[in-house]
Parts: C-alpha cells; sequence; structure tokens
DNA sequence: CTTTACAAACCAAGCGCTTGCTTGGTAGCT
DNA sequence: AGCTACCAAGCAAGCGCTTGGTTTGTAAAG
C-alpha cells in the first residue's frame, strides 16, 4: 500500500524503501513531527521494526542526507566533465542542481536543507564534511569564470546568492507549467554573467 | 534572568516580552523542539502561565509571524514612498527586506520562513493574506521596472529569485564582516538589472 | 528431495519519559 | 472589589525505543 514513489539514487531494499518513504514524510511534515509510526505505516511494518533497519530516528535522517549528497555530488561532477567552457560549466551546474532540487531528488533536498538542525552536532560535522566536497565544484567553475571576467562579484557570495535562488524554487517552481528547468536555469545563469 | 533582546516592532508588555523569547527560540530550535517549558524559563515564570497570555503554543507562533509581516510591510511601504525613480525604489526594497532578514527582525523572520508548516492549515491561510499584500508591494515596483524596459525576464520569477537570495542571507551574512548591508543591496539589485 | 540450520525481517506489547495544556488558587495593583 | 499576572501540581496523550519471540527465505547437510 505504500507507494511513495522511490527518490533517485536510493535503492529498492527494504532500507531503501524506508529511505524513500521517510524522506517523502520528513519534506511533509518536518523531521520531528513525523513519527516513526508514520514512516512504518507508510511502508507497511510495525514501527518497532525500523529499528532493525536503523539504530534511531536521527539515522534514518541522516542516511537520507547522506544518499542525496553522495548522488548529487557525482551529478555535479558529470555536470563540469560535460562541459567544454566555464560558462557551458556553470550552465551544467545550476541544471544539475535545479534539476536535484525540482526533479529526482526534491524530496530528500528540502529535507536537508530544512532538517539540518535535526541532526546531531556530530552528524551535522559529517554531513558538512560531504557538503564542502559539493560546494567546492561549485566554487572551482565560479572562480574560473571570476578570473576569465564573466563576473565582478566575489565568487563566494556569488555562490550564496546562486544557492538562494535554487534552493527556494521547491516553493514556487513546477514541473507541469510552461517554464523549464533549463529555461528557469538559463535565466539564472544570466543573474551571474548577465545577458546577452 | 531573560535577556534575550528585543525585536524591532515588538513592545515590552509581558506578552512582547514572550513574543521575543519566543523568536529566539524557535530560530534557535525550532518551533517543534522548543517546548513551552523553554519559553516560560526564557522570561522567568511557570510554564503554565504563558497560557494566560496565548491559548495555545501555536498561537505564540502566530503572533510572531503576524507581528513581524505587519512591521516589515508598513517597512516596505516606506522604502517604496522614499524612493523617487522604480530603481531607487527597488534598492530600497531590498534594503528593508535585507534589513528585516539579518538585522533587527532576524529572527522572527528566520521563524517566518521556516517554521510555516508548523501553522494549522486556516492560520496558514490567515497569514498567507498578509503576506500577500507584503509581496504585491514588490511586484507593483518590479513590475514598473519591467516595463520601463530595466529587465526582461518575468517579474513574479524576478520576484521569487529575489526571495531566494535574500531568504538564503541569514545563513552566511554576518554584520560585523566588510560587507554591508548597503553593498549587498547593491550587489543583489545587479542581479536584476545588470551592472553599470 | 528432504531435513536441518541460521540469519534477516518482522510482530505484539509495552515501558519510561516528555509534551501541551488544565486546574484551582494566590499576590499585588488600582 | 476586581483585574492582570502569576504559581504549584499534575493529567492524558503521544513519543522514541526495547524486548522477546515468530515468520520467511536460503542454502548446506543428510
Amino acid at each position: 500500500m505504500p507507494d511513495t514513489h522511490a527518490i533517485h539514487g536510493i535503492d529498492n531494499s527494504p532500507r531503501g524503501r524506508l529511505l524513500s518513504a521517510a524522506a517523502h514524510l520528513f519534506r511533509d511534515k518536518g523531521f520531528d513531527r513525523t513519527t516513526v509510526r508514520d514512516i512504518a505505516a507508510a511502508v507497511g511494518i510495525q514501527s518497532g521494526s525500523i529499528f532493525h533497519h536503523f539504530k534511531s530516528k536521527e539515522d534514518i535522517l541522516f542516511a537520507v542526507m547522506e544518499e542525496v549528497i553522495r548522488f548529487n555530488t557525482e551529478r555535479l561532477r558529470q555536470a563540469v566533465a560535460d562541459g567544454q567552457t566555464p560558462l557551458e560549466q556553470l550552465r551544467n551546474l545550476v541544471r544539475a542542481e535545479l534539476t536535484a532540487t525540482v526533479g529526482d531528488t526534491r524530496e530528500a533536498m528540502v529535507v536537508m536543507v530544512g532538517e539540518w538542525r535535526c541532526l546531531s552536532e556530530p552528524k551535522q560535522k559529517e554531513a558538512l564534511a560531504l557538503r564542502e566536497i559539493y560546494e567546492q565544484i561549485w566554487l572551482d567553475v565560479l572562480g574560473r569564470l571570476h578570473r576569465a571576467g564573466a563576473f565582478h562579484a566575489d565568487p563566494f557570495i556569488m555562490r550564496r546568492l546562486l544557492t538562494g535562488m535554487i534552493g527556494w524554487t521547491p516553493n514556487w517552481f513546477s514541473t507541469n507549467r510552461r517554464l523549464s528547468v533549463e529555461d528557469l536555469a538559463d535565466l539564472i545563469v544570466d543573474r551571474v554573467v548577465g545577458e546577452a
């Protein structure tokens, strides 16, 4: 009865199905308002059985974040590799992060941004380490563009503005509207390098 | 013992002090992880006494949001009134929202964005009505600029990108760094109308 | 083929604790 | 006298998690 459609990059094991269901619920109601009984019901098992797969509720949240960061870091790497010029690489990065944010890993991405503080401090540090690898990919490309004179502002700040623009999209972007991910990506790229 | 410094636009009544303390805690730990006992302790009263001022914990959250929206809506109005040209009005709007977001109402603003779903649906609708007045001020100015040819993109989408850029700032902007609110505002305005 | 062995996956029940909120009463100011 | 502001105590419900046992799938041993 569950039918919470899976998140890209998460397998179909009992554990994987648990993660997808949890991500969906965390996104809908938030981590704190989601009970282990909710998650269990979503995959059709008893609440206690969850702890055969995860040793705590927090561990589920961490696992969701870890999977989504790892998966999307690889996606960013591919995006850079697929670009011939820094500008093309930037466009690919924006498209990749947009796809992650409003597309196939949407739920998990929203959870990662919004439920960060629900992790204990040690787990936050762990996740931050993964996150920094991810961010470095962005900073490399933006740094190259900046040195090439494509924009004047500080690359660090430019990245933060981009994070904001892209990170907010789940709150308004709808896949079935006329604006496509590609068009939105172009629009955002223009905010960095100016319009043609 | 409390010394949670007040939020701009909230008075110093017992109720007001409760609101400031609550906003501070909600920002720090989130609504769900903040107990009424936490809030009570922050202002130095017993937990049960809170319900002399508010009929539920959710009501406290709603009051925080209502106050901050009303206060900052007035601030936006002033920002528009103080601008002679649409461009100047935009710059004033960005400065105003930045001040609200990383300045004197920072805590309450972060709470409003992040704890939205903790409101019941009726209360969400109520808050949304206030929020729409706020947004309309932005859309008016952006619409005027767009018609004047200052930028090409859809004003609605431009506003959403701005919401993202500005709304993310509490996560990185620090008042005591070299980048001032005014400089950051200029930088963001440039993302809309292009650099000089 | 059947039997035995074993681990992974799960159930049924419930424990201990925290939570938002209630109740009935009191202190102090006007 | 009456109002606002508060206290002290505690209740009912819901929470994460534990426990001890049962089912199910798999594969080697007889």
